[in-house]
RNA sequence: GCGCCGGUGGUCUAGUGGUAGGACAUGAGCUUCCCAAGCUCAUAGCCCGGGUUCAAUUCCCGGCCGGCGCACCA
C-alpha cells in the first residue's frame, strides 16, 4: 500500500545519520556493499537501547528466558525447518525484457505439473524448451534460457575442503527450536515457557532498499513462547483494554478496506484475532511501541493475507510503521503452531515433546492382549513379531473375536513386499490362551504434547530507523531553525550534556568536574566547551540528549553555597536553575520516570533568558488505508 | 537481476578536456554572562577500473554505490 510519501523526511534522516554518526554504509573506502550498515556511536547506543528496553519487556518482565546461539548453523537444521526448500526460488530471466520469472511456476502453469521445484533446475529448463514457454511480459520465448537457483540464504562451509554445507542462519529462531530438548529440560519441563534471543541474522536480498529497511544483515530480537495449545492461556486480563488499530485481512481485500479499532479484549471476543496468544502479545508490544516513541498514529497491525504466510506460520499479524510515506513491517507475530518443532523431532529423532500430566490420572479398562511368546515364538519364528501387533490391533478393534478356542488374524505375506499380487496377507489361527487375552485396567498419569509455538519476532534495524524517522521534528528557537530528535530519555544515546557556559574563569575545570561525577553516577555524558553555548544545544538536539547541564558564574560564584547549574529539556528548551549537589539525583530521577521536566520546573522554577518562540512539531502525515 | 536517474571535502552543492570554488560543519584563537552571532587562521574533495587524448573530475565503456520503478521479500 501507498500513503502520500515524504521522502524529504527520509532523505534529511539519511543525512543526519551519517553526519551525526548513527549509521553508514559500511566498507565504504573500498567501495561498499549493499545492504551492509555500520552504526555510528550514536547509532550502536541507540540500538542498543532499545534492545535493552525489549530484554526488559519481553524477557525480564515476562520472566522468559534468554539465549545465543551461533549464526553459522549445519545445513541439516534447514532441510528440517523448510527453509532450505522454501527458500531456493528456481528463476529464470527474460533475454528480451530482462524480466525476471519464477521458473517454476511458469512450468507448473503450463503443464499442471504440481511441486515443479522438486525435479531441479536442468529438468525444470527442458520443460520450459519443450513446451516452447514464453515470457509472461513481453512473449519472447525463454527456450534455452538457464535456470538459477536464488538461496536467499548466505552459504558458507565449515572446516577445510570440501567440508561440511552450512549457512548463516536466516532467523534466530531456529536456534530456539533445535536447542528445544535442553531449554525444556532447563525449564524443568513445565508449559508455557518463553526463550528470547537478540542476534544477527543474514538473508542474501536480491535488491537491498532504503536505508536500514532492507538489509542484508540484521539484529532481530525474537521470543519463542513454547505453550500447550489445549490448557496454557495468555494473561490476557492485563492487556485486555489496550487499544490495537487493526488491518484484518478481509478488509485489506475489499475496495473500501478499513481500519478496525478495538481493544485487546475485544478484538477476541469479535474473533478479529484468532489466537488469544498473539492478541496478548500485540496489546503487549502496542504499550511497548508506545514506549520507545514510536508514533501511534503511524503504527498499525496488519493480519497477513492468506498467500503472504511463511511456510510454518497458521497466522500472522505484521506490526507495521508508517515511514517514508511506506508501511513497513517493524514485527511479525506468527501463530507456528508445531511445525517447527515437529519437524525437527521427524528429522533428527530427538523427543521434542513435553510431559503433559493430567490434573487426576486417568483409569481406562481396555482390551488388550499379553501373548505368551514361549509358544508363538517357536510356532510362527520371524513372523512372531507381526502376529504380536495384528492381535493387539485386533483386540482394541474387536474384542468379541477373542471368544472361541482360536482367534485368526492376518499378516501380511512375504510376497507383498515383492509387490507381487498386491493382496499377499497371511491368515493364522492362534490359541485364544495364547493370545492371553482380557480387559485391563490402563492407568495414564499424562500425555507427551509437542508444544505450539507463539512467536513475536522484531526487526531491530527497522526499530531504530523508525524510532529516528518518528522523533524526528523541526521548530524554531528565537527565530532560528531547529532539527531535533525527540527520543525518549530512556533510548537517548547521550543523556546529558555537560557544558561551561564559557571555557575560562574555572568554568571549564569545574564542568569537566561534573562530567566526571556524573559520568561516575553511571550516566552516559557528552562534555562539550567548542563554540558558544547554544551551538552546543543545537549538536546536542540533533542526537536527541534529553537533558543539558550548563555550568555558569553562579555555579563557581555560589560554590561555598554549593552553587547551581541550569538544566535545560530538549523539546521545550526550558531551564531550570538547581543546586549542583542535587543534580545527580534528579537526573535519575528523570531517567527512571519518577519525576518530568515539568516536576522540575513546579519546584525550581523556570530559568527566563530572551524570548521564547512557540515550538511547533512536524505535521505528521496521517497514514489511512486505501489512500 | 533488469530499466531510468544520479555519484565533487564530514554534509549540501558550483564548475571544468589543462586536477577545482562556495556554504555549513570541524579544529585553533579572538570576542561573547544561556540557544547554530561575528572576526582570523587551519584541516579537508572530483566513487573505482579501463579506453580516447599531449592531457580525463569532465567524453566513452564496464564495475561499485545510492534513489525510484519492475521482480523478490520465507
Amino acid at each position: 500500500m501507498r500513503i502520500a510519501g515524504d521522502a524529504a523526511t527520509t532523505e534529511r534522516l539519511v543525512e543526519l545519520a551519517k553526519r551525526r554518526g548513527f549509521y553508514f554504509p559500511a566498507n565504504e573506502v573500498y567501495g561498499g556493499v549493499a545492504g551492509f550498515y555500520t552504526y555510528g556511536p550514536e547509532g550502536a547506543g541507540l540500538k542498543r537501547n532499545i534492545e535493552s528496553a525489549w530484554r526488559d519487556r519481553f524477557v525480564t518482565r515476562e520472566g522468559h528466558m534468554e539465549i545465543e546461539s551461533p549464526t553459522v548453523t549445519p545445513e541439516a537444521v534447514f532441510e528440517a525447518s523448510g527453509h532450505l526448500d522454501t527458500f531456493d526460488d528456481m528463476i529464470i530471466e527474460c533475454p528480451d525484457c530482462g524480466a525476471s520469472h519464477r521458473a517454476d511456476h511458469l512450468v507448473e502453469d503450463a503443464t499442471g505439473i504440481e511441486d515443479a521445484e522438486s525435479v531441479g533446475t536442468e529438468r525444470v529448463a527442458e520443460l520450459i524448451a519443450d513446451h516452447d514457454l514464453a515470457c509472461p511480459e513481453c512473449g519472447a520465448g525463454l527456450a534455452g534460457e538457464a535456470v538459477s537457483a536464488f538461496n536467499l540464504m548466505f552459504e558458507t562451509a565449515i572446516g577445510p575442503g570440501s567440508s561440511q554445507p552450512a549457512y548463516l542462519r536466516p532467523e534466530t529462531a531456529q536456534g530456539m527450536f533445535v536447542e528445544f530438548p535442553q531449554l525444556s529440560e532447563y525449564a524443568r519441563n513445565q508449559l508455557p515457557f518463553g526463550v528470547a534471543q537478540i542476534g544477527r541474522g543474514y538473508r542474501n536480498e536480491i535488491s537491498p532498499r532504503r536505508s536500514l529497511i532492507r538489509v542484508r544483515e540484521l539484529t532481530m530480537a525474537e521470543l519463542e513462547h513454547f505453550v500447550d495449545p489445549e490448557t496454557d492461556d495468555p494473561p490476557i486480563e492485563r492487556v485486555a483494554d489496550v487499544e490495537l488499530r487493526l488491518y484484518p485481512a478481509a478488509e485489506q481485500g475489499s475496495e473500501d478496506g478499513e481500519y478496525v479499532q478495538a481493544t485487546v479484549g475485544e478484538a477476541i471476543e469479535r474473533g478479529i484475532v484468532e489466537s488469544e496468544w498473539i492478541a496478548y502479545y500485540l496489546g503487549l508490544a502496542r504499550r511497548w511501541y508506545e514506549r520507545i516513541g514510536v508514533n501511534t498514529d503511524r503504527f498499525r497491525y496488519r493480519q497477513h493475507l492468506p498467500g503472504e504466510l511463511s511456510h510454518y506460520a497458521a497466522d500472522c499479524w505484521d506490526a507495521e510503521a508508517e515511514l517514508g510515506g511506506n508501511w513497513v513491517e517493524v514485527t511479525g507475530f506468527a501463530y507456528r503452531s508445531d511445525y517447527d518443532l515437529a519437524h525437527h523431532a521427524a528429522a533428527s529423532g530427538a523427543d521434542f515433546s513435553v510431559f503433559e500430566p493430567y490434573d487426576e490420572p486417568q483409569t481406562v479398562e481396555r482390551p488388550s492382549v499379553d501373548p505368551d511368546m514361549s509358544a508363538l515364538g517357536p510356532e510362527f519364528g520371524a513372523r512372531a513379531g507381526a502376529v504380536v501387533e495384528a492381535l493387539e490391533d485386533l483386540a482394541a478393534r474387536d474384542p468379541a473375536a477373542f471368544e472361541g478356542e482360536t482367534v485368526t488374524v492376518e499378516i501380511e505375506g512375504e510376497s507383498a513386499s515383492e509387490g507381487g499380487d498386491g493382496s499377499a496377507s497371511e491368515a493364522h489361527e492362534v490359541p485364544t490362551e495364547a493370545a492371553n487375552f482380557a480387559v485391563r485396567e490402563v492407568t495414564k498419569t499424562g500425555e507427551r504434547v509437542t508444544p505450539h509455538v507463539v512467536e513475536p519476532a522484531f526487526g531491530v534495524g527497522r526499530l531504530v530507523y523508525t524510532v529516528l524517522e518518528h522523533t524526528l521534528r523541526t521548530d524554531e528557537v528565537d527565530g532560528e531553525a531547529r532539527t531535533y530528535l525527540a527520543l525518549e530519555p530512556e533510548l537517548a544515546p547521550t543523556f546529558v550534556g555537560v557544558f561551561p557556559l564559557m571555557d575560562r574563569d574555572g568554568l571549564g575545570e569545574r564542568a569537566r568536574e561534573l562530567a566526571a561525577e556524573l559520568r561516575e553516577a553511571g550516566f552516559s555524558v557528552t562534555y562539550d566547551d567548542s563554540g558558544n553555548i547554544g551551538r552546543r544545544y543545537r549538536r546536542q538536539d540533533e542526537v536527541g540528549t534529553p537533558f543539558c547541564a550548563t555550568v555558569d558564574y553562579e555555579t563557581v560564584e555560589g560554590a561555598a553555597a554549593g552553587g547551581t547549574v541550569t538544566l535545560r529539556e530538549r523539546d521545550s528548551t526550558v531551564q531550570v536553575r538547581l543546586p549542583i549537589g542535587e543534580l545527580t539525583d534528579r537526573l535519575a530521577a528523570l531517567r527512571s520516570g519518577a519525576i518530568d521536566f515539568d516536576g522540575l520546573v513546579a519546584e525550581y522554577g523556570r530559568v527566563e533568558t530572551e524570548p521564547e518562540s512557540e515550538s511547533e512539531s512536524n505535521p505528521e502525515s496521517d497514514p489511512t488505508p486505501g489512500a
